[in-house]
DNA sequence: CATGAATGAGCCTTCATTCAT
DNA sequence: AATGAATGAAGGCTCATTCAT
């Protein structure tokens, strides 16, 4: 989602101007510049009069579009997640031997965490506290895990079991998290080490 | 500790009648009231009144010992992390084969992720958002990591790598919280075949 | 009032189609929604952009014909005044007894009021809130004393007193009132004895 | 209630002082601010923050006594019909002629009518938007109805039909208001002439 | 004439925190 | 040490109205 692969601090730009344009892009732009707050300040931090302001529009604009904050947020972390797979599909779909693209996947994977670490802290907590939120959490959960089995058929390897490959995505989620958060450096840990032990990880599933 | 050891959901028991006692039997069951509540409603869900009174006590005696909301947070984790070490380090006490212990182990983690998970979540926020919550956990996080060579040495195995254990601790701390909040049963993944993988991580990790 | 002897609940049908047609026609059916509208929900109730909505035209058409919210309601108590008047003289024209013709004006009387309740519980309030509406409705209430002298006149009656006519005329509205919001079962009065009451009292005005 | 017997205009007045007293005097001093405001702007017009401005008080304290604005209407709407039945039953017991009499308590039901003309025109208003106040108004006229055969009981005087006495209570009502509305001169009536018949008219009843 | 996106003042309500008793 | 009434900043949301197209 192009939208989201810059603004993570929801600063407006010039080229932002155009006011009474197409609802679409008026939605998106709410979107935008919702998830660069809610990445900053995290969901509890965020007013929605600051969201409409921060993209451009008034108040009630941002009511036209969304029934609730909740709405937004759920709106962010679907664009988030799409624009996470579709930067790991294009990564996949540069080819390479197997070592390259396991670390190429995990380098964007990385990059993918850290840039939205404040989003995915209200995340978690939303997950637990909004049913809604945590729906939708689950379905991306599910999908990714389907995922897994059709990646090794296309590199014609072996199958594994479902569960191993939800550990896999769980140790992946949250040692990504950690990087992208600087929690190593904070336990002393080396940091091309632990990216270098996820790419074996990755190498493993898939042989 | 033992305050933590109950009250999960922040019921008020006929035994937490006295007033006016000793200021650390208070403080006990602001916290022991707090832990209830954050684990039921999350942070932003409870209301500090509410933990006063659900305590026994009137608001402004909350704020007599406790400075803020963050800081019976903070007393709230250090309890259960607390707690938590106690039970781990009981367990590991009791002795027998390491499978018995491993899987001894990995049982009582996932009772304590999945007892306090509405806290857990919480956490997870306030780490990113807060910087004293956040200098806490790191704290823990770091002892936690201390301890695994201590563990090897004690049991003559050989050492291990700071970052391969700290990527178990990632594991296990994601995987104990999926379960705690039944995102298995979401995923299509049997429980027992999960922590049998996991029991099998904690073995090799002490192998 | 054609326009109001329809759609006390503000639905739209299949004939309300014709977009672009004469303004009076516009303006009609904007009124016509707003009454039922106003009618279900109360004038604070309702929306502006909603009755545009309901009436099948865009926000922006509303305030092309209404310079406000006030302005309309204006206009549909006008147009419901005019019916109603319309109404009764049609039931007067018909002739009879003065018996019959108590009655049958008393009915028509009940129904309106019946329908219109909703609207009327709003007037009330404007009357007094709104200089405007107040002036309108005294307008109307002056006309309708004005009245009853003619009646008796055409009826080869002796005259009464102006001041024992209004007073009839406030018994009369507020009797309605009760009997078309229900009022009489909740205060535990036989419906049928009250109407024959008011029948009465309309012979006794004119006899 | 003597909270209500001044006051109609919400004025804080210097006597109005002592804060974090009891919870019975700021509750009271509340609703005696909302009667004023309601009374002068009317319930949609009066908004919460400014009551317990008006009171003396900040904004939450209003919520920590009344639940939402309804709330407190239904609140001043109990204190004033408490209120008027005082100031009748008073009037009452004072004795004299059924003539006295009669006239006394027509009077002072006007001045009622007059001093709190606002409240009225809110209170029928709400009467049909909000199933509570309908519920609390229909009581009161309940009790009303109930009272007038024990008057007639006590003066001993023949029985009516609660029928003709419901339409008596309507009439008297909706002419104190229009009085009370200053409607008279609007419709070129007599004042005196008015109250006159209305006298006569509750010496009919009692007869 | 009509559209409908956008506006923004303002309302209701919550809740962490203070302070007189 | 405890009380609990009071505070007030701040936030979510609505809706009458405007205006560029």
């Amino acid at each position: 989602m192009k939208m989201l692969s810059m603004n993570t601090r929801g600063k407006k730009t010039e080229a932002d101007r155009p006011r009474r344009g197409a609802p679409a892009q008026t939605r998106e732009r709410l979107v935008s510049a919702a998830a660069g707050l809610f990445n900053q300040t995290g969901f509890h931090g965020t007013d929605s009069n600051r969201i409409a302001k921060e993209a451009g529009y008034s108040t009630g604009t941002f009511y036209k579009h969304f029934q609730d904050k909740r709405e937004i947020f759920l709106a962010v972390y679907d664009a988030w997640v799409t624009s996470e797979w579709e930067a790991i599909a294009a990564e996949l779909s540069l080819g390479g031997t197997p070592q390259e693209l396991a670390r190429r996947v995990v380098e964007r994977s990385i990059e993918f965490h850290a840039r939205w670490r404040g989003l995915r802290a209200s995340l978690m907590e939303l997950v637990f506290t909004d049913p809604e939120v945590r729906r939708s959490y689950r379905r991306q959960r599910r999908r990714q895990l389907d995922l897994i089995p059709q990646l090794r058929q296309r590199f014609g390897l072996p199958p594994g079991t479902r569960e191993e490959d939800a550990i896999h995505l769980f140790t992946a989620e949250r040692t990504y998290d950690a990087i992208g958060q600087k929690e190593l450096e904070a336990l002393g840990l080396d940091h091309d080490t632990v990216v270098e032990a996820m790419v074996q990880r990755v190498l493993a599933m898939l042989a």
